[in-house]
DNA sequence: CTGAAAGCGCTAACAA
DNA sequence: TTGTTAGCGCTTTCAG
């Protein structure tokens, strides 16, 4: 193993300056700057991240929590988030909450114990609260905890399940049945309300609603007893795609046409939800901007890819532009404050977002300066933040950030026009 | 934050004696243990895992690298190593290789830097060579490298093909179609030579054999390619259950009844599997086993639960209880030796397989001494491994493990006869 | 602008 | 049996 001190005798200089050369530091002299280089290269030189991580009391890792990593959607969560660690030198550590409170916990607590420079978390429907994650800075991703405790990143549920649920009436649907996720979910909450929103003012009010986990197993077992109700619904609304599927399979099951005799709408739009037959209408969570979003928060905006690829165009999920947010965007207004890094993020409460965020670290917008020791970025012209001013010291105002994200509806073969004689009873 | 320091502080004792005391070191005055106990709790005393990790050159952290999280299979896989993980204090590192080689290497260089106390890898089909891990031990698990070059668990691909083939040729299918996962992938291959060394031989030799990625889009497109065949195969073995339901689909698409016009077979018996109409006949592969081995194999065998939870009776998957592999036992050969940690394992090559390794830790079995600083181990018995027999320190002298563990015909309902007339031609 | 030195928190020798 | 001490590899004052 080649240590910093080999690098520095190969080079003829102390470790100071070797340790300045390769961290970016400015202020060496551009000869010594060489020659350490070129030491380390030759000798193939990588730093120790657990070293450094001791005198830095951080690590670059970064955990995720996540009630069940089988969950497609939390698997694509978890690629996502890990694809962008990667790409900054970070590791994503991975803990399976299996939906207990307690597992949820003790995970949290182990991760800590790493010193992460972030932790991203899932929670389960009974968290109520987390552990205090002292300067570790914790974003909550897809599910909101009660109180919004900390800051959130999610897709706009509600807005997501309304829009689904008008497109189902627009097709002429009036008895519209929701199959809503675990109550005490906020994602679950939500939808279901987004669905209320729309049918309770109907003259027919809404359908029936059905509440349960949100994999297939559910999906099927509320489909049997959807179908088995007096007059059951035209359409189904899923609180998930797995549930849709469950849906799906339980009506064709019953010998049922999707979409002729019923229509099946999903939420989430899981890859799977593409290649089912008929291929899943559903509601499409931004899952890429969502992954992004909380990496942003935890790590500040993402440094331009140093080989410089110019950002492999195509991401899937760029559809709607701007981000729909409940709050000001104050972009503008962190950057130059150089805002602490503490479990709340800048100044005020609400959201801050700055859209278009992937296409490139935005220019003049300085970052949360949360761990100043990019990696091997010697590139990099890190001009020594200032100081954070001294309000950023308040013992976290209770400044929740709620990321809120638009989700888009995915058109696709499983819902129709209701058959012929159900339109209107 | 407390640190060791402030416990030996607290009990009035020097920093080596709690150190001691926290590791279980025998050796300390039962008083003097019970005070720095005493001093522990109440301080609420966490050994900080970075300096531990500096200190003993390795890390409590365990890396997969899988080439997505995405595909339900491997997210199973990482759900049971994470799970294992946890058990024993470690946690688990996921990175995604995205089934590129070179993303591959660089997250495995990476891993290195972290000097993880080990590495679970499930190669590209594209990977031919690993690089050095030092001392840090290596799985590979679910596929092969060429030449086998280290340590391997997998689950017996050929016998469960083949069991599945005989299975369709024993419902009367003469038919059959192979799709099999891309070329190169050791599982692929085997699972195909398993379907092979049973239609070879058959007098209207074997049926069509098709190619690609273990996707669910590369079942949809295989499947019309194999129905539009002049004649088409009256059953089809899918490389892999995603595979399967991209082919349930695309026969549903076409009309087509299953299992009453065509057959459909599956690989994996991922959860989704179940839950498809019809459910999906697969061939179950032992994911918990495969897991736990290669966790055993890492880092020992699992010690006993400290809370003393009997073991959550229900495994999914203890079906076949012998393991079967094709060398010889040598459980009882390894431990007295004290085989040093080192990539490959113990002595000579072939597997060594202790069958029912889950039920708890086979008693007189000692340990491959991996990683001697159990967590918090206050417990454990640690008779002072004797170093190493000198032999043991032989440059890795080529003894790659192979572990293969048998794999389970599911029978469900996605199977039948083949339709009359199709018997004969 | 560069070098020397002090630890980060912990464990393992080595002494006592 | 217990205490003392020397680092693990790195970054960061603090002098020079």
């Amino acid at each position: 193993m080649v240590r910093l001190s080999d690098v520095a005798a190969r080079a003829g200089v102390s470790m100071g300056s070797a340790s300045r050369v390769v961290n970016g530091h400015p202020g060496v002299r551009p000869e010594i700057r060489e020659r350490v280089r070129t030491a380390a290269r030759e000798l193939g030189y990588r730093p120790d991240p657990l070293a450094q991580g001791l005198r830095a009391r951080r690590s670059r890792l970064v955990t995720l929590v996540v009630p069940d990593i089988t969950n497609p959607f939390f698997a694509e969560l978890a690629r996502e988030l890990e694809l962008d660690c990667a790409a900054r030198g970070y590791q994503l550590v991975l803990r399976n909450s299996m939906e207990s409170p307690a597992t949820e916990y003790d995970a949290l607590l182990s991760a800590l114990d790493h010193r992460p420079s972030g932790i991203v978390v899932v929670p389960t429907a009974g968290t109520t609260a987390l552990p205090a994650t002292g300067d570790v800075p914790l974003v909550v991703c897809d599910r909101r905890l009660p109180g919004g405790a900390a800051p959130t990143v999610v897709s706009d549920n509600r807005q997501g399940a309304s829009a689904a649920t008008a497109y189902l009436m627009g097709l002429g649907h009036r008895r519209i049945a929701c199959l809503a996720g675990p109550p005490g979910v906020h994602a679950a909450d939500e939808r279901l309300a987004g669905y209320l929103a729309l049918t309770g003012g109907t003259p027919e009010g809404h359908g029936p609603v059905v509440r349960g986990p949100f994999d297939y197993a559910t999906g099927q077992r509320a489909a049997r007893e959807l179908l088995d109700l007096d007059r059951p619904p035209t359409a189904i609304l899923a609180g998930s795609d797995q549930q849709a599927i469950g849906v799906l399979h339980a009506c064709l099951n019953r010998g049922l046409r999707v979409p002729d005799d019923i229509s099946v709408c999903g939420f989430d739009a899981i890859a799977l939800s593409a290649l089912t037959s008929p291929a899943l209408t559903t509601v499409r969570q931004p899952v890429r901007r969502i992954a992004a979003r909380a990496m942003e928060f935890l790590l500040g905006p993402r440094p331009p890819d140093p080989a410089g690829f110019p950002a492999p165009a195509g991401a899937d999920d760029c559809a709607g532009a701007g981000d729909s947010v409940g709050a000001r965007d104050s972009a503008g207004a962190r950057g130059s404050t150089g805002a602490r890094d503490s479990t709340g993020a800048a100044d005020s409460a609400g959201a801050s977002d700055s859209a278009g965020a992937r296409d490139s670290t935005v220019a003049g917008s300085s970052t949360r300066a949360a761990d100043p020791s990019a990696p091997h970025s010697d590139v990099r012209n890190a001009p020594a933040p200032h100081p954070a001013e001294p309000d950023a010291d308040l013992p976290h105002p209770a400044a929740p950030v709620l990321v809120s994200l638009p989700t888009e509806l995915v058109v696709r073969a499983s819902c129709a026009p209701p058959p012929e004689g159900t339109r209107t009873p």
